[in-house]
DNA sequence: GGAACTAATAGTCTCTACGACTATAAAGAG
DNA sequence: CTCTTTATAGTCGTAGAGACTATTAGTTCC
């Protein structure tokens, strides 16, 4: 089977399909649009689209990424591939394999309407949604990977404004884990870790809300937690 | 983009390509097939071929594995989607999108000449042996991948025939990481894992080579780690 | 203006678990 | 029998995580 002896292929449709996640008001959200035909006509899906003749699925994605959520610059924004979905039957009308990928986002404004009919909006993650297509699966599958990439990667300030405090960033693991975490303890991990965050020089934010004004920082040079910042209490066996 | 508007999409040939990983003699070891024809004639490649009709890719890399292996049975072995090449000039022939798998076998035999013409054989893992299209890249993202998934699952069993030592499954680490770890910790360690690993009823390996024999156990229920077990000695960043 | 509230930050204590060891046991090779 | 090799047992010191308490610096409410 190692050569492509005779073109003896099937032609198949390929797309990109995106999980764009955020936090806003302490809630993971997904950006989701409705969709305008059929099938699956009036329900909400992911937001994606077919590969162009001479795009990389990466590239693609982030070309998607970028007419969804109407952002101008989409370049630093994280976007990392998930996995693919090829079953059979994903689509009733014909064959089509889809590249999933998982983007990450500080809070963004609602998205414009899109160039079709159908409307995108941000709506709070909730995995009992119905989507179109396998797409609650791929949510799942991307709830599921970020979360654990929280754990032993510095992704975590993807979901964070250039400038946050210690505060807003535990929020991004509470949020993500659903888990309560230890304030004390969460600075002190962070604080230890080289280079996850750096100080920003001057400034500590005075009027956002109640209580003592938190120290800003930065995201730092750091890729990788070594050790990791594992969740808690998960005795016995995570898939 | 979200409906697949009068279907204004271009045809992609869609494959699968496998990273086959096994020990061999305290090697990684990895299955390579030559290429029969142009493009790449006679150099080594990854194993693989086109998606049929009706198949997922997992059915294809399965059914492909079998082929390849000349394995009669082939369900029970560690087979995992790495992720989706689709650069558009991997093939220079056509657009082709390829989903990659990494598998993990025992040692295996070695395998026959295969369907057709091209032969299969088991050559040490080597990042800097030349590899046709892209490979090279899927082969080191596999590497990589294995490695790092060695930490926090239960994955290393999977390099292990169905009863093996302590010392081999340690192999199994030492030879994909490239480190020298310390026998009684890593004892420790898995054995204080619980349902890492579980003990063979019976029986002590006797004759095998030299030294005390060792006791034989079995792969446990559990699929992960917790707490992991890291790698050595990584300061600062890695990937 | 003070009291109550809220969130950030500092610091303590304990215990687990890992790294680095030493020691012993059980086999084969010579 | 001795040497070598590998498996297994156990010890010691320390980094780091969990569970706390305490203090500080702002808001909001009366």
């Amino acid at each position: 089977m190692q050569g492509y002896d005779k073109y003896a292929f099937e032609p198949f449709a390929v797309t990109v399909d995106l999980a764009v996640l955020t936090l806003r008001a302490d809630t993971l959200h997904v950006l989701l649009v409705e969709r305008g035909q059929e099938p699956y006509a009036g329900q909400w899906a992911l937001p994606g689209g077919f590969l162009l003749p001479r795009e990389s699925a990466e590239t693609a994605a982030r070309r998607e990424l970028a007419e969804e959520t109407g952002l101008s610059d989409v370049s630093g924004l994280h976007l990392e591939q998930l996995r693919t979905y090829s079953g059979p039957d994903r689509d009733p009308r014909m064959r089509v394999v889809s590249v999933a990928f998982t983007a990450l986002l500080p809070d963004a404004p609602e998205p414009h309407g899109g160039g079709d009919a159908a409307q995108a909006r941000w709506l709070p993650y909730d995995p009992a949604r119905p989507l179109a297509f396998d797409h609650e699966r791929i949510l799942a599958d991307a709830h599921e990977r970020v979360g654990g990439q929280l754990e032993y990667s510095c992704l975590a300030t993807a979901f964070c404004p250039p400038e946050f405090t210690l505060g807003e960033l535990q929020n991004v693991y509470e949020t993500v884990w659903g888990v309560a975490l230890d304030r004390p303890n969460f600075r002190r991990k962070v604080l230890a870790t080289p280079d996850f965050v750096e100080p920003v020089p001057g400034a500590a934010r005075l009027t956002g809300g109640r209580g003592k004004p938190a120290a800003l920082y930065r995201a730092g040079t750091a890729t990788a937690l070594h050790p990791p910042l594992l969740r808690p209490s998960r005795e016995g066996r995570p898939a």
